[in-house]
DNA sequence: CGTCTGTTGAGAAATATTTCACAATTTGAT
DNA sequence: ATCAAATTGTGAAATATTTCTCAACAGACG
């Protein structure tokens, strides 16, 4: 298989969500890559080359199966199994995210949560545990999870990742507004928040 | 001025944090592309890039100053004033991004947030009043900001970028998880939270 | 002042990505 | 069975972005 170019990799998401929206919108069994890229805000041309990375998929004439396209596309994410991870950091962000419909629907589960405040350990948020940062590393080893989401304040972060990569897991989703440094070895994805806002204000100025 | 590739644009918020981050961890006046390369994992001949598309800033020998670089780079993404904006959907995440540290520090200020559940209506997150959303039109064409924030659950999605669109706003940022449509005069911008665990999905698999 | 060091800015080259354009294919109608 | 219409998949062309390279320059030091 040929090296997939990452600009390909987030379109494809993309694609998940609009494939979504369009099938419950419309009901529709097959989608054009022309109708797929206008939803994607895409050239028609790209959507097809993206696609076509991953085999041929689509009808001459008809288009794409919506069910298809849309079980394909989680193939090739690896989204078609479960994936534990762990939150570290019970506030507002963290409880956003566990709420948020999209992570059990791509078969995230969130196996435990923690947080250093003394208030909230041994309360839960949903389904989830929340036990203190001292027993993030026994926790991780038992319940093997390959994520870790940060949720914690800036001065946290790093200390949080470093908890994280000791205990195990593959991969770090940072939220928190601080950058971190992990072993390469490590899948790290930062989001910033307020990134999208300050690109809309520059387009706005 | 030349035409900004918007990867550039998305490197420049990135380049921004960098730069806080460096100058709270040394408090050194100078860093040279290299460094900053560094920190956002870039190739430092295209962090030199991207800073000459804006002027020549740096001092042969020495670097860039720390200092001038952030306050030029805020100035270039139209951050040096404060931004009016309004939240729609008091929720989690409506309350998660109100607390967000960077979000008061870029100068965006939330004068109003909307809900349609009575049990939030009249309260406040912190210093924002929630308001009904009947009352969306008038408080957004009395107080004008120019953002509109959307934190309602998908099926909310597209009403509230109606609302926010008709009663005069100029950016939409969407936090919810669906796509919405608004004429191309509005900057729009997508946030998908799970985009990221996707991303991390696949280069995991 | 001259020299050495480290670093910028930017043209040129290399690479990556997107778009074009069209032959090939399938559908659906007659 | 034939044909018109629609749409794919992909090589080639166009465009965009990144990286290389190095002349030019500022600062430090003797």
């Amino acid at each position: 298989m040929r090296k997939i170019p990452e600009p390909t990799v987030l379109r494809l998401s993309t694609y998940r969500r609009c494939l979504e929206d369009f099938k419950a919108q419309t009901n529709l069994p097959f989608v054009s890559s022309n109708e797929l890229g206008r939803l994607a805000h895409r050239n028609a041309a790209i959507v097809r080359k993206d696609l076509s990375y991953f085999g041929e998929y689509g009808v001459p004439g008809k288009g794409y199966s919506v069910d298809h396209l849309l079980k394909h596309i989680l193939r090739i994410m690896n989204l078609r199994r479960e994936h534990r991870a762990v939150l570290v950091g019970a506030g507002n962000l963290g409880r956003a995210l566990l709420g948020y419909p999209g992570f059990k629907k791509l078969g995230f589960r969130v196996v435990a949560a923690f947080d250093n405040d003394p208030r909230k350990v041994g309360r839960k948020i949903g389904e989830v545990a929340i036990f203190p940062v001292s027993k993030l590393k026994s926790e991780v080893e038992r319940k093997k999870p390959a994520f870790g989401l940060i949720t914690v304040p800036a001065a946290a972060a790093q200390e949080s990742a470093n908890l994280l990569v000791e205990a195990g897991v593959r991969a770090i989703i940072n939220f928190a507004p601080a950058r971190v440094w992990v072993p390469p070895r490590i899948v790290l994805r930062n989001v910033d928040l307020t990134r999208e806002l300050e690109v809309a204000s520059y387009y706005l100025g």
